[in-house]
DNA sequence: CGGGATCCCAAATGATACTG
DNA sequence: CAGTATCATTTGGGATCCCG
């Protein structure tokens, strides 16, 4: 008797395979720079200099990482104006909002019992 | 003329402090490990030797960290049976659920888009 | 079976200085 | 202003051994 790959029976247990795109992209958008970002940009546009001072504590250089990242994965828009001194601009993407759609509600649901959360371990 | 630290007027624009609880829980769901095992304790209850198996790749320091901030996080429920040789088994809290509830609709819209996302940047 | 304790490394992150 | 480059450091994470 045949079973096919999709085959219920022989199904692997496993959530997401080591390195499959999955995990590839979610390591992305939930990285711990990832989601601020996100989340300062679900706001609206925002400049380079902007963006620094909205995410509290970020570097530099993780910044700049993390919006490389997002941008390869189409998820942020980078737009530069060729004027002096030079002025960028970095949004969401279409994909982006239909992202941030999802992980609002996450963050929101974080935000109001974080609180009770880390207290309760004193 | 007074203003309150609450007067919208001075409120700073930046999304979370540093070290702030929101951060906290969001850094312990939203790791690379947390949100897989929480993912695998959405579809039941699981013995560890099962959660070891069912998180690809998971190293067995990594699982155990990760289930006890879960655990202390009040997210996840751990329960031992008294028995020979041991029995252990973890599954989502009422908070948990609720946690799983938002987070669910993330995963299973970077699921959807993740296979697309990667092979745009090749 | 279900872990804890240790050692150790690679990667993530931070700080600072510099540049178009 | 909007980054890049470099260096120092922290820490996530794996491997291994051990124990109730």
């Amino acid at each position: 008797m045949q079973v096919s790959l999709a085959d219920p029976r022989i199904e692997r247990p496993k959530i997401f395979t080591h390195g499959c795109p999955t995990r590839v992209v979610l390591d992305h958008v939930m990285s711990r720079w990832g989601v601020l970002v996100l989340l300062a940009l679900s706001e609206g546009t925002l400049r380079w200099g902007e963006l620094r001072r909205e995410v509290d504590g970020i570097s530099e250089k993780m910044l700049a990482s993390t919006l490389r990242t997002l941008e390869a994965d189409g998820i942020v828009v980078r737009t530069s104006y060729p004027e002096v001194p030079p002025r960028v601009e970095y949004s969401l993407s279409p994909l982006g909002d239909e992202l941030m759609q999802r992980m609002l509600p996450l963050v929101g649901w974080v935000a109001e019992h974080a609180e009770g959360i880390v207290e309760r371990q004193a």
